[in-house]
DNA sequence: ATAGGGTTAG
């Protein structure tokens, strides 16, 4: 098949072009030397970046000797959207130093870039670079400033950049408010969403979805159901993404009856959506029903991603049966969707929480092992069913491998070590994630480490290592070495711990019901009786759950209930 | 002539 000439132009007009036909163009235009005008190649490398084949993209960018501002721009975006920042970091900085000089759209597609690359100092340089071009207070590249501020967390500055714009258009009000809500500050996105329409700016979608973006808490349920009315007032609830974030938001907010009011309103939910109150069951721990919405929507004619097979499938692990999460094995393996990186960790998981560890490990195995994500869910799967030589092996494999492990992985592996009571190696590679890897411990890693020590008898050892932290310490921490102190029946220890906690988090009674066992264990029945009194004075009867520090909370409410001898 | 900045699940 071959392009007539006369042809060319409404090919290039077209969106879209297969890569053999994008070649074709690429050969024409080079044949009959319209290379010289930038126009037709700026077209040609949209469809290269479109099939995926930067470096056809870039050898003719290479070739050309005209390049115009919107050539530029497509060969930075075009690395942009594919992820490769170092190359657009690189062309642009070869932009800055050429005869034509960036414009905006240059400068914002490169923020998009910063903050999904996490790259604060990248933001700033660029930041630096578009004020030197006299772009510091244009719309375009504020918006974009104040968007990728507050994706990477830096509010206030964003803010800053927000506040030198004197005459705020609808999309850079938008991009200040979903700042806020990022960021989780709610109610300045509420304070700027006043703002904006007492000087008479009209609120959208984007607007909406950004004051909802905030809202994270059951306590701000009020605040949620004002800006939900508001939005039923304007009838944003059309909108699919309006629709979808309130589905979103009334699940983090714990609530999930109005979530599904919400979702059964649409006449016809998305995907999205539809995901949005699946992981909302889940995460509300109400797992049964976020299956059965998910079979639901299978009988409709959506047809499930990456993203909500991996959510469905952590519903099925944390049911632990098998059946639910081998019925999505077989949709992910149908949909060939088993090298997903989303998709094959939660496979991975689910097998081991429900308790098939070679299962786990044969899926493993047939992946392309590139992905630190896929390396903690094995290690953390082998780990949990005290395989703890195995869980370092995979562990040496991705040193071999060069790749970085992270927070995670580390985590793992201090639970793997306390799984098969290996103190030492324990202690070893908690040295080794600080001082070779440079990672600072967090909470669940002081957990890991106080379980480990505790078990193993080591009470003070466990005890000295929470007193290095600064205070406030996290009373998930002392409640690890409460429940060591409870097993090896350290009374002394406990009641020093405890009073630690007190000066924190005084309201959690599940620690002195702890405290109340310890002394039951020593037959110290007086101590028991004056505990139980000042709880039940308080009010304080009811005992959290506190599975996941002792494993059990039967013994507890056995003994609280229990007449005493 | 051309596309190019702001929103949603995980």
């Amino acid at each position: 098949m071959f392009i007539p000439f006369q042809l060319l132009i409404p090919e290039l007009s077209k969106s879209h072009q297969t890569i053999s036909k994008t070649k074709q163009l690429h050969a024409l235009i080079t044949k009959t030397h319209l290379s010289l005008d930038p126009f037709y190649a700026t077209k040609i490398v949209r469809f290269y970046a479109l099939n995926d084949d930067l470096s056809s993209a870039c050898n003719l960018f290479d070739e050309m000797p005209n390049r115009s501002v919107f050539l530029w721009n497509s060969i930075i975006r075009a690395y942009a959207r594919a992820r490769d920042f170092p190359k657009a970091f690189g062309l642009l900085k070869e932009m800055v130093r050429s005869e034509t000089k960036p414009d905006s759209f240059t400068f914002a597609c490169v923020l998009r870039a910063c903050s999904e690359n996490n790259d604060v100092d990248g933001l700033r340089s660029v930041h630096g670079g578009l004020v030197a071009f006299g772009l510091g207070i244009e719309s375009i590249c504020s918006s974009a400033l104040v968007c990728a501020y507050s994706k990477l967390g830096l509010v206030g500055v964003a803010s800053k950049v927000f506040k030198r714009v004197a005459d705020p258009d609808l999309a850079m009000w938008n991009s200040m408010i979903s700042g806020y809500g990022y960021c989780g500050f709610w109610d300045d996105g509420l304070k700027l969403f006043n703002a904006m329409r007492i000087v008479g700016e009209k609120p959208d979608g984007y607007t909406m979805v950004g004051l909802l973006s905030g809202l994270a808490d059951p306590g701000l349920l009020g605040i949620a159901k004002g800006i939900h009315g508001s939005c039923l007032k304007n009838s944003f609830d059309f909108n699919v993404h309006v629709s979808s974030s309130l589905v979103c938001m009334y699940s983090r907010c714990n609530c999930l009856i109005s979530a599904h009011e919400v979702f059964r309103g649409l006449l016809n939910p998305d995907l999205v959506t539809w995901t949005a109150l699946i992981t909302g069951f889940s995460q509300s721990g109400d797992n049964k029903n976020s299956l059965a919405f998910y079979r639901e929507m299978n009988m409709k004619d959506v047809k499930a991603d990456p993203v909500l097979i991996a959510s469905a499938l952590t519903a099925s692990a944390q049911l632990s049966i098998v059946g639910p999460g081998c019925e999505l094995h077989g949709y992910v393996l149908r949909h060939g969707l088993e090298t997903d990186i989303m998709v094959s960790s939660s496979l991975i998981d689910m097998y081991s929480k429900c308790g098939f560890i070679d299962l786990a490990m044969l899926s493993f195995k047939i992946l392309p092992h590139e992905d630190i994500v896929v390396y903690n869910a094995v290690i953390s799967g082998l780990g949990s069913h005290g395989l703890a030589s195995e869980a370092f092996r995979i562990f040496n494999e991705v040193l071999e491998k060069g790749l970085r492990p992270d927070e995670s992985t580390f985590s793992a592996l201090l639970h793997a070590c306390w799984h098969a009571g290996l103190v030492n190696e324990g202690k070893q590679i908690f040295s080794r994630m600080k001082d070779e890897f440079d990672i600072e411990p967090e909470t669940e890693h002081y957990v890991h480490m106080v379980k480990l020590l505790g078990m193993a008898g080591k009470l003070k050892e466990a005890y000295d290592l929470v007193t290095t932290l600064s205070e406030p310490v996290d009373a998930g921490i002392w409640g690890a070495l409460l429940a060591c102190c409870e097993t090896h029946g350290d009374s002394r220890l406990a009641e020093n711990v405890v009073h630690h906690i007190s000066e924190n988090k005084p309201e959690k009674s599940s620690y002195w019901v702890m405290l109340c066992n310890i002394y039951a264990k020593e037959g110290r029945w007086d101590e028991v009786k004056k505990l139980r009194d000042g709880m039940t004075n308080s009010g304080q009867r009811k005992t959290p759950g506190l599975s996941w520090i002792t494993g059990s909370n039967s013994s507890v409410t056995s003994l609280m209930t229990a007449e005493m001898p």
